[in-house]
DNA sequence: AACTATTTATAAGA
DNA sequence: TTCTTATAAATAGTT
C-alpha cells in the first residue's frame, strides 16, 4: 500500500526505517483502538523502537491486561511464563520461613512456651545451657586476650618508664655537677631546687597509666564471672 | 475500508461483530508482525475477545516484552503499575528478615560469635540467662502440675482401694460365716483357702500403680535440677 | 510534514 | 466460516 510494494524484511536505510516505524506504529495503534471499540475487545499493545523507546496502547489499563494475560496463560498451560506467581510462591515460602524463625527465636528467648511438653522444654533447656556455655567461653577468651594485650602494653610502658627514670637521673647528675662547677666559680648558685628531692616525672607517669588499665580489665572480668 | 464506511463504535449486531473481530484481529496481528520485522521493533500484542478468548502476538516472547515493559515503566515514573517489582521488593525485604533472624538465632545458640565485642557478649549472656530462667520456670510449673494431678489421682485410687479392701473384708467375713454354717451342717467345707492370709487384691493393685507414677515424676524433676 | 499513486485491509454480500 | 469484490484506509516514495 503505497507507491510501490515493499518486501517484509528489515529496512536497511536508517531514516527510511524510522519514518516507516513512525507511520506504521500510529497505524497499528489506531487499528488496535478500533478493534477494541468496534468489537468490545480488551487490547494491549506494547512497542519498543529499535532505539528502545516505549510506545503503548491499551483499551483498559496495561496493568489489567498484563495480569489478565498472565492469569489466562497460567490457567491454560505452562507455569513457565509467570514471573508474578513465581514471586508469589517465593514470598509465601519466605513468610513461612520468617514465621518459623520467629517462633524459634521466641522459644530461645524463653517466650511463648505454652504449647511445649516437658520433653520439649527439657531439650530447649539443654540447648540454651549449651548456648550459655559457648557465649561464656567466647567472652572469657576475649577478656583473656584483652588482659594479655594490656599486660604487654604495661610491660612496654614500664620499661619506657625505667629508661626515662635513668635519663632523668643522669640529667640530674649533670645538673649537680654543673652546679658544683658554678659554685666553685661564684657563691650565688642558680640551681634546680625541687629536682633533688625525687627522680619521678609527675607530668608523664606512663607506667602508672598502664597499671590502671590492667586493674580496669581485671575488674571487668570479675563482673563477668559473677 | 470496505463496501461502506463504518463509524468507530461498538458493533451492535453480534454476528457482525464477531466477523469483524476475526478479520480485524488477524489484520492487526499481521501489521504488528510487519512493524516488528520492517523496523526492527519489539512488539507485544494481547487481545481478549469479548467472550474472553485470548489472542496474542509477540516478536520476541511475551514474557520478555512484559518484563521489559514493566522495567521501562518503573524507570520512567509510577511504581504503581508493577505487580512484579512489588513482589521483588517484598522478596528482598523478607530475605533480609530471614537473614537477620538466622543471625539472631545463631547468636542465641552460641554460634558465630566472632564479630561480637565483650559488651555484646555480656548482653547476649544476660539474654540467654533470662531465657534459661524462663524455660526452667515453665518446666518446673508443668512438672508441679503433673505431680499435683498424679497425687490427686493417687488419693482417689487410695480411697478406692480402701473401699475395695472393706468390700473384700466384708465378703471374706460373709464367706467365713457361710463356712461356719456349712461346717455346722457337714464337715467337708469348700471355702476360699488363699483369701484368709491377706486383704490385698493383686489382680487390680491400683493404688500401687499411682505411687509408681508419682515416683517417676519426682525422678524427672531431680534430673531437671541437676 | 504534506502529497498521492498504489497497495492493503475490510464491509457487505454471497 | 470462507470467498468475493467494491471501496475505504494505509502507506511507500516523492516533494
Amino acid at each position: 500500500m503505497g507507491r510501490g510494494k515493499i518486501a517484509i524484511q528489515r529496512i536497511d536505510n536508517r531514516t527510511n526505517r524510522q519514518v516507516t516505524f513512525s507511520k506504521r506504529r500510529s497505524g497499528l495503534m489506531k487499528k488496535a483502538r478500533e478493534l477494541a471499540i468496534l468489537c468490545d475487545a480488551d487490547v494491549g499493545l506494547v512497542v519498543f523502537s529499535c532505539a528502545g523507546r516505549l510506545y503503548e496502547f491499551s483499551s483498559s489499563s496495561m496493568k489489567t491486561v498484563i495480569e489478565r494475560y498472565q492469569e489466562a496463560r497460567e490457567e491454560n498451560n505452562c507455569p513457565l511464563l509467570n514471573p508474578i506467581s513465581e514471586a508469589k510462591m517465593e514470598v509465601a515460602t519466605l513468610r513461612q520461613q520468617v514465621q518459623n524463625l520467629q517462633n524459634n527465636n521466641r522459644k530461645l528467648m524463653g517466650e511463648e512456651l505454652s504449647g511445649l511438653t516437658i520433653r520439649d522444654l527439657q531439650f530447649l533447656q539443654s540447648q540454651i545451657e549449651m548456648s550459655l556455655q559457648s557465649v561464656r567461653k567466647k567472652k572469657e577468651q576475649l577478656l583473656a586476650e584483652e588482659i594479655m594485650q594490656l599486660n604487654k602494653k604495661g610491660i612496654v610502658l614500664q620499661k619506657e618508664n625505667v629508661e626515662l627514670t635513668k635519663e632523668v637521673s643522669i640529667a640530674h647528675q649533670h645538673k649537680i655537677e654543673l652546679q658544683k662547677k658554678l659554685s666553685g666559680e661564684s657563691t650565688s648558685g642558680d640551681g634546680d631546687q625541687a629536682s633533688g628531692s625525687s627522680n619521678k616525672v609527675p607530668g608523664r607517669s606512663t607506667a602508672h597509666d598502664a597499671s590502671e588499665h590492667v586493674n580496669l580489665a581485671l575488674s571487668i572480668e570479675r563482673d563477668a564471672d559473677e
